[in-house]
DNA sequence: CGGCCCTTCTGTATCGATCCAGAAGTCTTC
DNA sequence: GAAGACTTCTGGATCGATACAGAAGGGCCG
């Protein structure tokens, strides 16, 4: 029989309430009363306050949920989706609150049944698309949601901490555009719904279903369109996965080509750091021969040279934990747009003469 | 006001164990019952069984706790890590239970509070000191523990999915005594409890405290030992932390000598990599001038051609996931022991002439 | 047709804590 | 010395589900 509040409250000669003050409200009652309690606990091995129990009558699970596509490995592999989740970790431990992983691995029935069952208090969806069928599990339990996409109709409930992914992709075009670039190719992955490797057509980014790449590709298409570079005499690189073997699978198409583009803007560091090595492979000077963009500024990014736009993944996860945890009630404040800064290295350099 | 199960039986016209029965035990009502109970909570908007409440009841709370050390982003550039958290999330579906992170990043007073307040069923510990603050604090809980550490004096509470260690690293020493080498150095993290990186001096394996490290060393030791080789006559590299660019630094302290040794032996395939490194770095050839091991066969490893001990971090996870959530009453069957495997690659190469 | 089993559903007790109104005792204060 | 304020502790109600024993009804068999 494993001992309760209860038995630890006869054997000190006090009543339940005050052993679970002793734990949960110390200033209810005298020092001396809560250690005494605390040396009964130890003697008679009461563990301290029942999890489930807690969670029960407050009303709170004390656990943020947090949303992996995909498997585990895949979302471990990015820099980025691992800084977040450290971020998010820091918010947690503030609000004394632990992790809940839910991995969406499964399939779309397990998933629902998983996000359905986890004791948390909201989630932190990251990479998942709004539209995502795991959103409306989610939000069938009532429970808060942080996201990371900003849209036009989101109704008032909806958290959301962010960056102005199509300005920030646009400064970067635009740093291009200034250098004298205008024969460019573009790439993304989630471009097209069947995830290949390869030069894909597009109409326009307004096409890309999925919130991140598609505003990063509508910024540099801005930047482009303004100096008089259409649409169509841009070529769109399509990655299967944000790695960096199909970031170099896909600069492949561009370069192999008699008609290289002059720079090459990817909407991820990874892929942008996959063109790097492409590049060398075939003996290209980055920033002389061609100019390469990233998103993102992770940590291999500086090491290698790489013109990128930063952005503090720690701080988002933080404040994402935060905004689910502590809520304002002030509507403006429950959105927030954090800074982002271009950051200029070796990796882009004037367009070469004879081909802009 | 958020309906409950009451709220569904009242709109239906049945009991509230019925209708808990139409969610947890589906054999105990029929099948239209259900399908209207169903469709009623859809319409009232329950989100079904409140998971904190199951959990009171049940007794269970439906998570694994996973112990980490050190900061979240630590743990996750470790693949085999990552690999391992894939295998526990694996067991931890099939048993409908979530993963709940406990990264134990603050001081020791905020980590054994997230211990305590945990809602887990039990701890997968992993890269944690059997003698941590933490395993102590989850002991108290009375909670169930799953260790990769081998003791004499386990008690038969403790849950345990391990590899030999010993046996596997002495495999790899025994496979480089074969080809000839007498002149070596070992590399690990976890030697000494500095954590830096250099050469360091210990009387003998027995020494280091972290359970890991020290049996791969004993393992290394025992095969050279055995070819007439005295502890004193091998350098031993400690490398601050278990990465490719301490094991790089480490090496250098062995290579830029005049009397460099013949072969490498790395406790981690990532420390390995890291004198690859720096092989390339002065012009040498792997499994030629210098053989190098490495231990745990992550993917980087097949590519980069190490001879290494194959070890299967996802089956490691899974099998802790599940001895933690359905226990054998079998005692012998709460002790896993599985295969390891020597893969030879390039890396390794008979002893050149004159050094040996 | 009575007895028995089987399916389907009900009602009560219970999991282990926290909340809150209030009681008892102590200390100020006029 | 009585009223009021403050500290310290108590008891009952409650959070939302599940377990389990048992009741009601229908079908089968001898």
């Amino acid at each position: 029989m494993r001992p309760t509040l209860q038995t630890v409250a006869d054997a000190v000669g006090v009543s339940r309430s005050t052993v679970s003050n002793a734990y949960s409200n110390p200033d209810q009652l005298s020092a001396e009363l809560r250690e005494k309690i605390f040396e009964v606990a130890r003697k008679i091995g009461y563990p301290g306050p029942n999890p489930a129990a807690r969670s029960l009558r407050r009303g709170r699970a004390g656990a943020i949920g947090v949303l992996f596509t995909d498997s585990l490995p895949y979302a471990f592999t990015d820099p980025y989706a691992v800084q977040y989740l450290r971020g998010v970790s820091e918010a947690a431990e503030r609000y004394d609150s632990g992790l809940l992983l839910v991995p969406l691995a499964g399939d779309e029935k397990a998933g629902i049944h998983a996000v359905q069952n986890a004791a948390v208090d909201g989630f932190c969806i990251y990479c998942v698309p709004e539209w995502h069928w795991a959103t409306d599990a989610i939000r069938s339990r009532g429970l808060p949601i942080v996201t990371s996409e900003q849209h036009d109709d989101d109704r008032p409930d909806v958290l959301y901490v962010g960056i102005d992914e199509r300005g920030a992709a646009r400064a970067a075009a635009a740093h291009l555009v200034a250098l004298g670039h205008r024969q460019v190719a573009f790439l993304s992955d989630y471009v097209v719904p069947e995830r290949i490797t390869a030069p894909v057509h597009i109409a326009s980014p307004e096409e890309v279903r999925y919130y991140t790449a598609g505003e990063r590709l509508r910024g540099f298409r801005d930047a482009f369109a303004e100096a008089g570079v259409a649409w169509a005499d841009i070529t769109v690189l399509s990655a299967a996965a944000n790695s960096r073997e199909d970031g170099a699978r896909a600069a492949a198409y561009a370069l192999d080509r008699a008609d290289r583009p002059t720079a090459i803007l990817a909407v991820t560091d990874l892929l942008a750091l996959g063109v790097l090595d492409a590049l060398a492979v075939r003996g290209l000077r980055p920033g002389r021969d061609v100019s390469v963009t990233g998103f993102d500024d992770i940590p291999e990014a500086g090491a290698a040279g790489l013109t990128t736009i930063r952005q503090d993944p720690i701080e988002r996860g933080r404040r994402s934990g935060e905004l689910l945890l502590d809520p304002p009630d002030d509507p403006a404040s429950r959105r927030v747009l954090l800074p982002t800064e271009l950051v200029v290295r070796a990796s882009t350099g004037p367009a070469p003469h004879g081909w802009s």
